[in-house]
RNA sequence: GCUCCCUUCGUCUAUCGGUUAGGACGCCAGAUUUUCAAUCUGGAAAGACGGGUUCGAUUCCCGUAGGGAGUGCCA
């Protein structure tokens, strides 16, 4: 059975970019008929937060995400600790004493004589006794899965044939020297215990990817199937952290931007399927493959919801609108009506209180100097109340006769003078709705 | 510096050596026999650069330039 995973770590509010990840992988586990599971990794105790924990829920919840299993990486801590004693038994595991500041100075040593940062393996040559006068002398050290040097290769099901020289990637400290466990073994046990069968995630992983490869063998789990996704990089190609501020889910929901816009974006968005407004992620899992997407960093315009929000919007039917026109002011007897009338004009629901505001305030008249006497003219002709359906044919006809007037010279006018605004509704629907005008008080 | 990935209309992309280089979003125009919007129709718009290979390269190879990512006792 296909199982996938979204795995954040709650020390944050979701973004965009990690809305592509769990999407992903979403998608693949409903389209398959498996399971979707939510991880958080919450090994970094001083990072992690419950309230980012709620925040990451709450914001699947609204996109209508759900997941079949939840787990926490902070509850496991006992597996970590049998995967750290397996591969101790097994020789792929070491404690290493250099403190950050001296790895960092061999780094910046091997940088200036032109070779790759990696770590030189010392501690590995370190004697018993040499290993016990460093923990005498400077307490536990850091413990580094042993990378056996060799090409590590895998098919990816985005990037395709990919491989990575082990020798080009230091060891990775799968445990701290204060005893924390670091995701990168968490990851690992946690994909494996859960059977987790394809991992989809940001390329920024794929070197991850090539040492928990080999951590995966060495404990013994088969390995999943890895997809690496492009990056999103901002409309200018910048990286999409440096505006992570506008970015975040709940600033785009509270941007008052239909979920199903961002569900409908960011599902083909760097795919070759065309972006169209879908309006439930079922409709999105039936075309959802990732051999559609590329591999070259993708640009992401948050202004691009917009227009499918719009869309979105503007499809919902009065029940499901019901409560924004109730909290807009609109009375329910002419709720219908006015969504009728105003649904094509919305940005977002927000406007449906600015609209509904004009229908019952009216709105002063906007009148252009060279229309004074057109709209005077106009006035003598408005018909007189209730306005019904008919009420701006006949009027507009009228008005036609009176003055020879047609087409947008015509209609602009009066549709300036009666809602102060030179786009909204269609005049015949929304004429009715009009409570009072400033035109007819002026 | 080193490693990995990438480079076709403004944007996301199709093309598995021979195409009028296709689609979608956006943009522009027209239509909707009465406005703006919505909708429909149409249009403009592309193979980073330089070498090869080949009868023929957007497509294969090399190089250059550019972009992204990684190079953490973060995830």
């Amino acid at each position: 059975m296909t199982v996938t995973r979204f795995a954040p770590s709650p020390t944050g509010f979701l973004h965009v970019g990690n809305l592509r990840t769990a999407l992903f992988n979403y998608l693949i586990a409903r389209k398959a008929g498996g399971r979707f599971v939510l991880r958080l990794d919450d090994t970094d105790p001083e990072r992690s937060q419950e309230r980012y924990a709620d925040a990451i829920r709450e914001d699947l919840e609204w996109l209508g995400i759900t997941w079949d299993r939840e787990e926490r990486q902070s509850t496991r801590l006992d597996r970590y600790h049998a995967a750290a004693d397996d591969l101790r038994a097994k020789g792929r595991f070491y404690e290493a004493f250099e403190t950050p500041t001296e790895l960092d100075l061999k780094r910046k040593k091997q940088l200036n004589m032109g070779r790759p940062p990696v770590y030189d393996r010392a501690a590995l040559d370190l004697s018993d006794d040499a290993r016990d006068a460093l923990r005498a002398e400077r307490g536990p050290g850091a413990w580094r899965f042993k990378l056996e040097h060799a090409r590590i290769a895998w098919t990816d099901g985005i990037l395709g044939d990919i491989s990575i020289d082990a020798a080009s990637v230091s060891d990775p400290v799968l445990i701290r020297a204060d005893g924390q466990f670091l995701y990168t073994l968490a990851s690992v046990c946690d994909d494996i215990d859960f059977g987790i069968t394809h991992v989809v995630r940001g390329s920024d992983h794929v070197t991850n990817t090539a040492t928990q490869i080999q951590i995966m063998s060495a404990l013994d789990g088969k390995t999943p199937a890895f997809a690496h996704h492009s990056l999103l990089t901002g409309p200018q190609g910048e990286a999409l952290s440096k505006r992570l501020g506008t970015l975040a889910l709940r600033d785009i929901r509270s941007a008052g931007i239909e979920p199903e816009a961002v569900l409908s974006l960011l599902a083909r968005l760097g795919s070759s399927d065309p972006v169209e407004l879908r309006h439930s992620l079922d409709d999105l899992v039936a075309g959802f493959d990732l051999g559609k997407f590329g591999s070259a960093p993708t640009k992401f315009d948050v202004e691009d919801l917009r227009p499918l929000s719009a869309r979105a919007l503007a499809a919902l039917s009065v029940p499901a609108v019901a409560s924004d026109l109730a909290a807009a002011g609109v009375p329910d007897h002419l709720a219908s009506d006015f969504w009728t009338a105003v649904r094509d004009n919305l940005s977002t629901r927000a406007d449906l209180a600015d609209w509904w505001a004009l229908c019952r305030d009216g709105a002063a008249p906007v009148v252009a100097p060279e229309d004074v006497e057109f709209v005077a003219k106009a006035r003598a002709h408005l018909p007189p109340r209730p306005w019904d359906a008919s009420a701006w044919s006949s009027w507009t006809a009228a008005v036609k006769e009176a003055t020879g007037r047609k087409g947008r010279g015509l209609f602009m006018p009066l549709r300036l003078a009666l809602t102060g605004r030179q786009r909204g509704p269609d005049m015949a629907t929304f004429m009715p709705l009009l409570q009072r005008t400033g035109f007819e008080d002026s």
